[in-house]
DNA sequence: GCCAACGTTGGC
DNA sequence: GCCAACGTTGGC
């Protein structure tokens, strides 16, 4: 089983949507390397870690699960923001997986905290100019992370 | 297939 | 709102 981080701007789409939604798909990813990893790595009850970007306090704000394998991304076949021209039903472009909420944290993992963190120093998200919004975390970043939330 | 120009991302 | 860093586009 792997770990995730996936990013959001919580103005678009927040934890506290998803812990009212309990389960929602991850569309509008529209850069290759993300889509690939939903595609071809992403497993059902993968831990993912929700990252709020682009927001007063960013960091991580919840824990969901991955709930289905990669699917056609719907929006990219309706006309708006996410359209892509170039895709068919037959040929879709765009993937998406769908997550599941599992928790919020009491408090925001905030970025400055995954910095000051020993051993999250490798942390995908903390690389400078990186602006993937899906990145692997190692099994080792994870349970090093998990041992700082369970003593908050 | 190179690479400059452009648009976007995202922390600050 | 700034701006560095990156991905994508498109002319050649």
């Amino acid at each position: 089983m792997s770990t995730w981080l996936m990013k959001s701007e919580p103005s678009e789409y927040s934890i506290d949507r998803l812990e009212q939604e309990k389960c929602s798909s991850w569309f509008g990813v529209r850069n290759y390397q993300a889509r690939n990893f939903m595609r071809d790595q992403m497993q059902v009850g993968d831990v993912v870690l929700f990252y709020h970007s682009s927001c007063k306090e960013v960091g991580i704000a919840g824990i969901a699960r991955v709930a289905s394998l990669a699917h056609p991304d719907e929006s990219q076949f309706e006309v708006g923001k996410y359209f892509e021209p170039k895709a068919t039903r037959e040929k879709p472009i765009w993937y998406c997986i769908d997550v599941a909420f599992e928790r919020k944290l009491q408090k925001i993992y905030t970025i400055g905290d995954i910095r000051a963190t020993p051993g999250l120093e490798t942390m995908k998200i903390l690389e400078k100019g990186n602006r993937l919004s899906i990145t692997p975390v190692t099994e080792t970043e994870y349970q090093i992370l998990l041992s700082y939330l369970d003593t908050e």
